[in-house]
DNA sequence: TGTCGTCTTTGTTCTGGATCAAATTGAAAT
DNA sequence: ATTTCAATTTGATCCAGAACAAAGACGACA
């Protein structure tokens, strides 16, 4: 039940473009006022390091517009994207200080942050508040552990799907329309995709140009496609349609070893079929 | 074994053999109790599975002896292990219910198990208990992240090498000694660690070898090693020592940028060098 | 409008590892 | 011991994608 307007101060919160879908408004009233009191915005360039590797983390908080890049590097330069947070999503390492990977604008951003020891304090007071905190952490841990799968063994052209598809889902919501044909932008270089691929700027090239040459995506520019055949993306992607899970799956009769089984001696594949 | 009556009072864990590490053991005695009252053993044998994918999860737990591997598995039957459990280690996938990976036993395995429901309920009433719950996944989360960067741009001998590390830290802990000659015990079969590391079984014989040949370690039989030469094998690991993380790293002066700049032109390698 | 610098695309070559194949070891069952 | 069957090793070939190279494309700025 919300209290009437002129019973409690008004926050900036109460106009925050991500306040319907950010974490700290699934939690109640009173912690939102304190959260309120203690949030200040930053506000990056498109490359600027909003948390370096293995720097203590001094805030946390919620990406407000644009897009954050996670990233690991090894001290040869090679890097790997370990990634990506849009709007509303939740940033920063909590409960152990030293975060191991960078926090990078990949755009410019506006970030609703908090300092990291009052938000852990309030943990402590609220524990609804760490409970959202772990279903979000919870969601990364199964995202991580699917993008091990998709770095672990699946091909170039399933990656680059998979890729597009995951940017329907999670992209801006305004920039596609949910007709037969989606359009998506891209808020990333192609090097920072090739980094979070695990491949490079060549490949996924190439791999969208034989998408477009193949009528699956429109290539309007290098950062704009349409998808005219969501369902081939999809069969391309060498998953079930990641958009659509079920809230309970079917049982599958089959354990993964018996369908190993059954699929030994498959012959070679391009990727493209 | 059922315990006598009049023993009531003494619950199971106190003489359990991970007493001393598990999660279970770092909440207050209350809880320690209720714990108690709500586990059960289960066991495994090698290659059974414990929780299939997309399969509503049941029971959370506590490995107590044995190896559990988490994998996922493509329709076609590729698998991809996406992480594995030791002795004192969490299993489960709590608050949400389906876990989208499979848990089986990648050896004869000792369980001790909560029904998840119950489990759940219990860290309502006891915050603390989602807290312990709460620093192991974002533990997890950290290891996930830094195996996408081994599985997203290191060399096969790069990644054999961070594996055999990785087992001197978490394998079993009576399994080696710390002086200079360090034996390790592969806990999983040559295609389970093929697939943790993104490749074939293969590959992984030919590194193993080549790796004998060059004297960092001996090879007693297909399972079990000793590691001769354990500056070499982290250096030949790409990392910085694994094993020893400190409290508060050096800042370094140079962001991932520069670095990568720094690295502009760098020789082909093959691994070994 | 041109010029510079960056990002992306396209073309070519090369190689790390996958795949295929066969031999060897090893453990369990008879 | 001997047979079986699976796991591992070793050998030979092949290819997806990396690396290298060079040519557009595009935006920023004068």
């Amino acid at each position: 039940m919300e209290p009437l307007p002129f019973l409690r101060a008004l926050t900036p919160c109460d106009r925050c473009a991500v306040r319907k879908t950010s974490l700290c408004s699934r939690v109640n009233v009173d912690l939102q006022r304190d959260l309120a009191r203690l949030s200040h915005h930053r506000t990056y360039r498109l490359g600027e390091t909003v948390l370096a590797e293995m720097e203590a983390t001094s805030f946390v908080g919620i990406v407000v517009s644009g897009v954050l890049r996670m990233q690991k590097s090894l001290e040869d330069g090679r890097q790997q994207l370990v990634g990506l947070l849009f709007r509303s999503d939740f940033f920063g390492r909590v409960f152990g200080g030293l975060s191991d990977y960078a926090i990078e604008a990949a755009s410019d951003v506006i970030l609703c942050c908090y300092e990291r020891r009052a938000f852990e304090r309030l943990t402590e007071r609220f524990p609804e508040l760490e409970h959202q905190l772990m279903l979000n952490t919870l969601d990364e841990l199964d995202a991580a552990r699917d993008w091990m799968l998709l770095l672990g063994c699946q091909t170039m052209p399933e990656r680059v799907a998979s890729f597009l598809l995951m940017l329907c889902r999670r992209g801006e919501p305004d920039e596609w329309v949910s007709g037969a044909n989606l359009s998506i932008h891209l808020p990333i270089s192609r090097r920072d995709m090739a980094s979070y691929l695990g491949t490079t700027g060549e490949s996924i090239s190439r791999v969208i140009h034989e998408m477009s040459r193949r009528g699956i995506i429109k290539i309007r520019n290098a950062q704009d496609f349409e998808i005219l055949n969501k369902r081939q993306l999809v069969r391309m992607s060498g998953r079930d349609d990641l958009s659509i899970r079920p809230a309970i799956a079917a049982q599958s009769s089959r354990s993964p070893y018996e369908r190993l089984a059954a699929a030994n001696g498959l012959p070679r594949s391009t990727g493209f079929h």
